[in-house]
DNA sequence: ATAGATGCAAATATTTTGCCGCCAG
DNA sequence: CTGGCGGCAAAATATTTGCATCTAT
């Protein structure tokens, strides 16, 4: 029986579905000053291949330009957390207690993560939606986040004992 | 037309409904030494009305035994994560960088927050079970941990404006 | 008796802030 | 021009670790 699952990745990597100049529109739309680290900064968001912490940010923006700052990375995802265009998530602390960032798409997913080998899948489900829906009804909210993360052990992490 | 969703509070209160001592039973059960200082973490863990952060837990913890440190609970607190007795949440980061914890059931439920007035509702429902089982099915995990937390504005706070 | 816990102090890790010179608009 | 921004250093916060001592079993 086929599944009504939508998988964006099998692997742990991210696609990058976000238009190339995502980020920059919506801050310049905003009227938000765009500096040149920031450029670098909302450049390696886009770009990400995978969910990365402030750190990883700082070292692949300090790649491209050597003169940015931990600080001033911080101040930027602060922003951007702000204006609501990117999520902190902390991946069920698998690895610490550190921050991951993601320039989120459209569509909310929920992060499937082994707690084995650490790979993040990232997977939509109409069931999802469904779910927001009833909480929201039931609850008489209006949702503006939603966040789930769910681990467990992978097939080749069961296999390999 | 009546809603699925079971509510456990509807105040951001938690409602105890563990039994007094499990925790130092299940414990018990693992050959776990039972020393003083974790009785105490334990009894303040399974007494909570909401979720707290490892100073509150210290300072209620220090209320009953004023010996206990903040090493031991952090201590204590990672032993109970280790054996999937608690739960640690973010709660969406809506107050700060926090980590919360709880004493976990045997039902996963979903935190339902207001970023208004950062009221908590844990909220279960059997369309949340269907899709964890989904995703096991279809991801080929096997789900040892499930985190779900949505923000938005609760009734009063849309009313206050 | 003894493996494993605690306490203390210090080390780490992570994030935030004050202040001042600088730059995007 | 000028108000917001970035850099530097330091503070604040949060969590972990080494080591000597103590204790539950």
């Amino acid at each position: 029986m086929s599944s009504t699952l939508a998988h964006r990745v099998s692997t742990g990597e991210r696609i990058n579905v976000e238009e190339a100049g995502h980020l920059q529109r919506e801050l310049g739309v905003r009227r938000i000053r765009l500096t040149r680290q920031r450029r670098v900064v909302l450049q390696v968001m886009e770009s990400a291949s995978r969910h990365m912490d402030a750190e990883e940010i700082l070292s692949l923006a300090q790649q491209i330009d050597a003169a940015i700052t931990r600080v001033t990375v911080y101040r930027t995802l602060d922003l951007l957390k702000r204006h609501g265009l990117i999520d902190e998530l902390d991946l069920l602390h698998l690895r610490g207690h550190r921050h991951y960032y993601e320039s989120h798409g459209p569509r909310d997913h929920i992060h499937v993560a082994c707690v084995g080998c650490g790979k993040v899948r990232e997977v939509e489900s109409p069931l999802y939606e469904e779910l927001k829906q009833q909480i929201s009804r039931d609850c008489a909210i209006e949702i503006t986040v939603a966040r789930t993360e769910i681990g467990g052990l992978c097939e080749d992490c069961r296999a390999k004992g």
